[in-house]
DNA sequence: ACCACTATAGGTAAAAAACATATGTCTAAA
DNA sequence: TTTAGACATATGTTTTTTACCTATAGTGGT
């Protein structure tokens, strides 16, 4: 692969000047995504690109790093796959969560109700000063 | 300044084999905690690191981006500082929401919402495939 | 004098996210 | 029938964010 340097924006992503888009997104939310996802049935990575955005997720999930993470999950045995040769069209690595898995999907559900209540709080302190 | 290379642990917040840290924390959550703190009055910056605790941040914030994050803002325009000699001890950089520093924490306010919905969704959908 | 605490600040490394490209299969339309 | 586009997986690289570490100085107590 050939890869040229490119000019890049300053940062924080301007719209106008003094505007920028203000995100609040969860740190890795796409990890618990696919464990959730995952849970519910064996998917290969293509489908869980489609289904993500179901979860809600602003913004487009990068197919790159998206696929990095699925081979990453299955060399810490939290998720299996294969290919699947059955499957028509191109070849498909099919994955499937592990038990670790899904322990692992748990300790993220209570990790993001304690995030839920964080922002409740700040959204509450935010109301009572408006 | 000297620094040294420090051999630090490979990825992910290992705490013992096969377990994580999971956090779950709202990317760039300072910046609306500055903003809400500052809008309720002015502040320096130590007193900042003391009380962003209250607003349930999980995990020590750091000082060293917190300052840099407050001259980040000023730079924009979204505060305001004024060195403090008045104030007793050491001398301190007391800050002060500006009205467009007001109006960004509008819109953080409304991204914690949709943030907020979309954990909600996240874990309704895992409640059901308990 | 020394120590701990308050206060601000800069340097650098690691982690996470964004951006870009490569490569091949299969399907449907021109 | 070749060609365009969707499907599918994958790697390379840059940018952004967070974490870790060090520097400097005033102040108050012992």
């Amino acid at each position: 692969m050939t890869h040229r340097r490119h000019a890049r924006s300053r940062s924080r992503r301007l719209v106008r000047p003094g505007h920028w888009h203000v995100h609040a997104r969860v740190e890795r939310f796409v990890e618990p995504s696919l464990l959730l996802l995952l849970r519910e049935r064996p998917l290969h990575g293509y489908e869980l690109l489609e289904r993500i955005p179901e979860l809600g997720v602003e913004g487009r999930v990068d197919i790159g790093n998206l696929y990095r993470l699925l081979r990453a999950l299955e060399e810490e045995g939290l998720v299996q796959s294969e290919w699947s040769a059955d499957l028509p069209g191109p070849a498909k690595r099919t994955y499937e969560l592990t038990a670790e898995g899904r322990r692992l999907l748990d300790r993220w559900a209570e990790a993001l109700n304690r995030a839920q209540g964080t922002i409740t709080g700040f959204l509450e302190r935010y109301e009572e000063g408006r």
